[in-house]
DNA sequence: GCATGTTTTGCATGTTTGTGCAAGAAGCGG
DNA sequence: CCGCTTCTTGCACAAACATGCAAAACATGC
């Protein structure tokens, strides 16, 4: 096992539990538990973790990645996604794309001969526009959040404000049919709620783990939401309740 | 079998499970482990991976550098620019960087146990550091002119006015001992002379093409350069005028 | 054709890094 | 106070590493 897996590892349990014990760990990893504690002390260091007497808590409750990019197996399904997400766009739109894998997936699936005005937080989603050259884009600076990969807090709200767009495209979030749209993170949902203020309609684009899935902050409320592009195998009954609160489905 | 086809079927195998042992990759192919390596160095050096201690794993999602130092004819020279470049900094720093390859050299270059605070309306700069995990990033979003790989405009201006720094690193600019810096863009140079009026100090790393050059834009006057880091082969009488005003030299 | 230079590869070399073990210090509970 | 656990530190060893070198394969130019 790599010293970076099993740093992964840790996160992924620190995220899930918001606790790790070093000897559990140690037994889990199948190695010492001196081995174990050097790992927390170096991610202690770089700030992934708070050491405590016994192990390590999580170093901001809930600020930890909601996907772990890493194992994305689903990069297939995304792809698949994002080609039928992009198949609603034409020439002289303004969008807005916010983070998340999928969205990174969207944006460089976006032909290059549409001319598009495209606003954006995350700086996955604006490298992959990098060199689209009929692209007007406007990057939304602030606080660079490395869990999110976009930029939060009030210089965003400030240059969200200030702009307007057709489409936004929601991305990361879970989706229920009676909470709506909801984020893992505080400062992540307030820029998506304005983003949606400042839009004509919302496009999410999700694989089938994040439908029926709610997360603790409120975005919009599910009538919000204009275009839903699903993969062919997502449940049925779901999709019916978003259908009669106004969303148009799209099959990828 | 080829090196091309090694190191295609080593970008599939990180695609697919995120991660590769160098020994597990030399006894598949049927080479040497050192052979595996230097594959894996190269790919790495490429930003199509990222090394670690027993093989490698898939590079940070952001981390494929937008602006990369790819086409720039000086990789190396401007790596031992980075590499003295960093050696003026540590921890507890702000810093102003803006864009050029010789400035996303240098961000990468940033070791990854200096806690600083660091402003950049470079893409390539803040993919760089996207994954430093000390680093409290500051994206200085606008309009984003792909030609330059940085944000310009009123956005980005009114972003900076909001900030400090104790140190500025200002690239890809003309350098003339009489003149001062210079640069090539209208907006670009309103940019940096903000990002100049809020610093404490500038510091300036380029390779020797750019000594004695001048652009139409006038950016702040050689008195204003605190650090010049220029390579071993700089002629010492252009370094001697900048040197009487008050700019200390650093060799690569 | 032959000499020359380049690229790739494997091997020998020291060096670095991760790991486990042991000893002592420090925290915790009775 | 004492016993127990957890932690840090130093050390040793093996695995992984970078580097230099030489042989082989290949291209290039006279």
């Amino acid at each position: 096992m790599l010293t970076d897996e099993r740093h992964q590892l840790i996160r992924d349990r620190l995220a899930a539990e918001g606790r790790v014990l070093a000897g559990e760990l140690a037994s889990r990893f199948g190695v010492s538990e001196d081995t174990v504690r050097r790992d927390l002390r170096e991610m202690a260091k770089a700030g992934q973790c708070r050491r405590v007497y016994g192990g390590a808590v999580a170093a901001a409750p809930f600020a930890a990645a909601p996907v772990s990019l890493r194992g994305s197996h689903a990069v297939e399904e995304k792809m698949r996604l994002a080609r039928a997400a992009v198949a609603l766009l034409s020439s002289g739109q303004s969008l807005f794309i916010d983070g998340g894998t999928t969205n990174a997936a969207i944006a460089s699936a976006i032909p290059r001969d549409l001319a598009l005005t495209i606003a954006t937080n995350s700086l996955g989603v604006a490298s992959a526009l990098s060199d689209h050259a009929l692209v007007e884009l406007i990057v939304l600076g602030g606080r660079f959040d490395r869990d999110l990969g976009t930029c939060v807090g009030a210089d965003t709200l400030a240059a969200v404000a200030q702009l307007g767009a057709d489409l936004f495209f929601l991305g990361s979030c879970g989706l229920d049919a009676s909470r709506g749209v909801t984020a893992f993170d505080s400062a992540e949902a307030e820029v998506k709620r304005a983003m949606a203020r400042n839009s004509a309609g919302i496009v999410i684009a999700v694989t089938n783990d994040k439908l029926a899935t709610a997360a603790p902050y409120r975005v919009a409320g599910p009538e919000a939401i204009r275009h839903l592009v699903v993969e062919k195998t997502a449940p049925a009954a779901i999709l019916a309740d978003f259908e009669h609160q106004g969303a148009e489905i799209h099959f990828a």
